[in-house]
RNA sequence: GGGCGCUUAGCUCAGCGGGAGAGCACUGCCUUCACACGGCAGGGGCCACUGGUUCAAUCCCAGUAGCGCCCACCA
């Protein structure tokens, strides 16, 4: 035995600790700026600071670690920088939650003492979702690490800002945005998530004030906003009111008289009454059509920054007014109707379902709010980032996603960037107390870029996490500065993440890409599945679905873990992942273990591959396994190479397990059961040595810490035979898979003819096992088997292959020839170009037997008919492609003789 | 309202114009000197439905039903 033992069983816990510090502390992560060859960089989707690993991130960083160690592997000069966001709003609820349990609110704190506060909390708990990332094997850049308010990043969040505002991109307006009441904030359109709910649809009837008796009905499903209506609009070409247009209702509860305006956008004909209360301050639809009005509709505010009514509405009757204010809008929707209802202007309620705006943070419900905010204008950023996709400069995979990035795009509305809270990067904004000037600064301002004025105060809001996210590609490689980083790397090569962000992250990188590098940030944007549970449920902590990562790695390994999510990231799918699976997997890395035990025993002390031993005294087995590894070899770099991340995780999984364990192991047996010295016996160690060797580094990308666990023991000189370009330059050996050359394949090893005449044993084989297995014979019985064949050149074909043959279905004799006859009492089995005789002297069940062939029969029979079928159709024969028809016909034939020796072979059972 | 996706073995899912696949689960046999986290041998499917294109359809097209997601200001 050579190299060190291994143990009976996998073990992941100890081995993975101790290769993820090894690698650390070689500084294999690390990518040198400086070094020679083509550069593969991915960013990170920075988590946020919040966050804990979840099975979303498992699956993300996976693929992402999979492609920057198969590119490293590759000679690629390979950087992955890793990073956190600090996820403004995320991060202050959950300081402020944590405050509250102290009993502390962040105002009683102060702005300073409270940012302060969140620094303390991300030292402390920020670092975590790091730290498990390192549990997954991430081979991040450690040394690249950013944080999205860092000085660096910060510095680039400031010079964006400033230029943007600069150039007339950034500008400050007061305009209805959406407001969360909960977080205090102005949300951006897309933080906003709509749920359907069901509601009423309130039917009121508002007064003409040149004639009371005339009332003109209105539905809301908002009865509570009346307070804040500015005028009623009806449809200009509505018979029923067109003649209304102009003239005045007076506003029930209010001393208020607003006017009937025309309005063909707002209003619909076919809907509900045929007219809308219009209140500008408090709907979208409302605002806009204020604004078509000339003059414009007054907006009166009647909610405050906590959903709650004002005490000052103007025009509101005082008595409603003094129960209605400091009511939340929910409650107070109850209190108008029933005012409403008590002086008869109440028509009717009526059932309604309509969809509800909520804050994607902490699901409140959101207000439509009129405040001043900041906003990017975004049409000329959006037109070169749609030509950049448009134009293949972005390549979206899976492909379809590009229309989910064009429409949103082309629909673009500017991006609201102010968000009232305290964690983030404060807006450089200065107002001038003296002249009411802003001043918009790279530096912090002290004085008035216009009146030169003292009385400065920044701006108190802070900028929407994904503005700095936007930047993130070049922020984090040292942008603004000219740096080598950035000449190296960026564009990036890839970014991995899933569809939800894409509008929130993907399409504004490419737009600040472009705009300040006047590059794209990325070639590819490889999007993958959502990771759902069992039930196909959003994995959610309300729900109590949550698959913890570390606990499935804890329990199977982070190997077996990694595999799983790999073989499920079938494109364009959810991914529904049950604990049960990765057992399976867990499996598979315990019989590669096992697979790599056996050959490690079967190595002699000081073993060496021999190399040319194998070309000259190699077997069948030998060169089919060959054959296939390179066939496997080539389809794994297709496969990495298309993103089909888990075609790679199967076509590893079915030649490790089924060709290399169940055949080649077996069959390298009677070879290796060869006394010491033997050229057959030593081909098969050089071959099964390298077969492993090779597959240890195929599979590394995605199992990273067993390939190098069982890497490392194999021989030294197994592991220089194919050790990486990197150490052979620098003389060294190779000290690590990881650094290890990626396997090419050779393609003069693929042989089909080869694979062929294996298939031929194998189907032998088979046939024999079956025999066995259907007729209930022990495998503990040796039994003959005498196999008659069609030519000669197949017998010695065969009797090469003989100890194969015996070892795997147990045979204490193996009979081939021409000449050879059914013994009397036989099981018989076909093949192609021969047939199989098991005696069975005294043993063979006629009934069993007889059930056996007849089921075979059935089975090829059935094939007959399909093919007959085919092949009897004229039109088939005529217009299908000439291979088609042969192969078909080849086959027909085939099938038809193996049911004539079957037949022959029942009708003999009698 | 618009768009996208899905429907294949009991379960989870691959596949994709020419004989229906995998893993898990299931049945039988086997503690054989790598592995019982194992081996061998099996059972199981009108590939949702209806039409169309084609010599040929699970695969392409149209429609139907069911499920899911995204976007949208219909009061």
């Amino acid at each position: 035995m050579s190299g060190k033992e291994l143990s009976k069983s996998y073990d992941p816990k100890t081995v993975e600790e101790k290769w993820y510090a090894f690698w650390l502390a070689k500084g294999y992560f690390h990518a040198d700026e400086n070094a020679s060859g083509a550069s593969f960089s991915i960013v990170i989707p920075p988590p946020n600071v919040t966050g804990s690993l979840h099975v979303g991130h498992a699956l993300n960083s996976t693929l992402q670690d999979i492609l920057v160690r198969w590119m490293r592997m590759c000679g690629r000069n390979a950087l992955w920088v890793p990073g956190t966001d600090h996820a403004g709003i995320a991060t202050q609820n959950v300081v402020e939650r944590q405050l509250a349990k102290e009993h502390i609110d962040r105002h009683a704190l102060g702005r300073e003492s409270f940012v302060e506060k969140v620094w303390e909390w991300k030292k402390e708990y920020g670092g975590r979702i790091i730290a498990q990332l390192k549990r997954l094997g991430a081979s991040c850049d450690w040394e690249r690490e950013r944080f999205t308010m860092d000085a660096g990043l910060s510095r680039a969040v400031r010079e964006v800002f400033v230029t943007l505002y600069e150039e007339g991109l950034i500008y400050r307006g007061e305009r209805l945005i959406n407001w969360c009441p909960r977080c205090h904030t102005a949300l951006s359109d897309i933080e906003v998530e709509h749920e359907d709910e069901k509601g009423k649809l309130y039917h009121i009837a508002y007064p003409l004030s040149h004639d009371h008796n005339i009332r003109l009905t209105v539905a809301t499903t908002r009865p509570e906003t009346m307070l804040g209506d500015t005028a009623v609009a009806v449809h200009p070409l509505d018979p029923r009111y067109k003649t209304l247009i102009g003239k005045t209702v007076d506003l029930p509860l209010t001393t208020r008289k607003i006017p009937i305006i025309g309005d063909s956008v707002l209003v619909d004909l076919e809907f509900g009454t045929g007219a809308v209360k219009v209140t500008p301050a408090h709907d979208f639809n409302d605002y806009e059509a204020g604004l078509r009005q000339k003059p414009e509709l007054p907006r009166i505010k009647i909610l405050d920054e906590k959903a709650e009514v004002l005490s000052d509405i103007p025009d509101v009757l005082p008595d409603a007014l003094k129960h209605l204010a400091g009511k939340h809008a929910k409650k107070a929707r109850g209190m108008v109707v029933e005012l409403l209802q008590e002086q008869g202007y109440l028509i009717k309620t009526e059932d309604h379902a309509h969809s509800i705006g909520k804050c994607y943070r902490c699901k409140s419900v959101v207000e439509p709010y009129l405040s001043p905010q900041w906003f990017v204008k975004t049409g000329p950023l959006a037109g070169p980032a749609i030509a950049a996709v448009g134009e293949g400069k972005v390549r979206f995979v899976p492909k379809g996603w590009e229309n989910t990035y064009f429409d949103w795009m082309r629909n673009i509305k500017d991006w609201c960037i102010s968000r009232q809270i305290w964690w983030g990067h404060r807006i450089p904004a200065w107002y001038c107390d003296d002249c009411g000037e802003i001043t918009v600064s790279r530096t912090d301002a002290a004085s008035c870029g216009k009146c030169g004025g003292k009385n400065v105060r920044q701006e108190t809001d802070v900028l929407d996490t994904w503005f700095s996210s936007a930047l993130w590609p070049f922020s984090t490689l040292g942008w603004p500065d000219k740096t080598k980083d950035l000449a190296v790397y960026y564009p990036t090569s890839v970014l991995v993440t899933s569809f939800d962000i894409i509008f929130f992250w993907v399409a504004r990188m490419i737009m600040m890409g472009l705009h300040f590098m006047k590059e794209v940030p990325f070639r590819d944007v490889y999007i993958h599945a959502l990771v759902r549970d069992a039930e196909g449920q959003k994995m959610s902590k309300s729900k109590g679905n949550v698959i913890d990562p570390l606990v499935m790695i804890d329990q199977y390994g982070t190997d077996a873990f990694r595999f799983t999510l790999t073989a499920f990231a079938a494109q364009g799918r959810d991914v529904k992942l049950a604990p049960e699976r990765i057992e399976g997997y867990r499996n598979f890395a315990n019989k590669i273990w096992n697979a790599s035990r056996f050959v490690m025993m079967n190595l002699d002390e000081g073993f060496a591959p021999n190399s040319e031993l194998v070309t000259k005294n190699s077997s069948l087995a030998d060169r089919w396994i060959l054959s296939r590894l390179n066939s496997v070899t080539k389809e794994v770099q297709a496969a990495f190479t298309e993103y089909r991340f888990n075609d790679a995780a199967s076509t590893l999984y079915q030649f490790i397990w089924h060709e290399y364990c169940d055949w080649y192991l077996e069959l390298s047996k009677p070879a290796l059961y060869e006394e010491k010295g033997s050229p057959a016996r030593a081909a098969a160690q050089t071959v099964l040595a390298h077969v492993l060797e090779t597959v240890l580094r195929l599979l590394h990308p995605i199992m990273p810490f067993i390939s190098e666990e069982i890497w490392q023991t194999l021989p030294e000189a197994v592991r220089n035979a194919e050790c990486g370009m990197r150490n052979k330059k620098a003389g060294k050996a190779c000290e690590s898979i990881m650094v290890s050359r990626y396997p090419m394949p050779n393609e003069k090893a693929i042989n089909p003819g080869i694979e062929q005449d294996m298939q031929m044993v194998m189907d032998l084989i088979l046939s024999i096992r079956n025999i066995r297995g259907e007729m209930n014979i022990a495998p503990s019985m040796q039994i003959t088997a005498i196999v008659k064949v069609e030519t000669g050149e197949i017998g010695e074909h065969l009797e090469k292959c003989s100890s194969y043959v015996k070892t795997l279905a147990r045979l204490s004799e193996l009979r081939i020839g021409i000449a050879e006859n059914k013994p009397k009492s036989a099981a018989t089995g076909v093949i192609k170009g021969a047939e199989v005789y098991v005696p069975l002297e005294g043993i063979l069940d006629l009934a069993q037997e007889h059930d056996r062939l007849q089921k075979e029969i059935a089975k090829i029979s059935k094939d007959i008919d399909v093919f007959s079928k085919k092949l009897s159709n004229k039109n088939f024969v005529d217009k299908a492609p000439k291979e088609v028809v042969e192969k078909d016909t080849a086959k027909l034939e085939e099938f038809k003789a193996k049911r004539e020796k079957l037949e022959q072979s029942l009708k003999m059972l009698g």
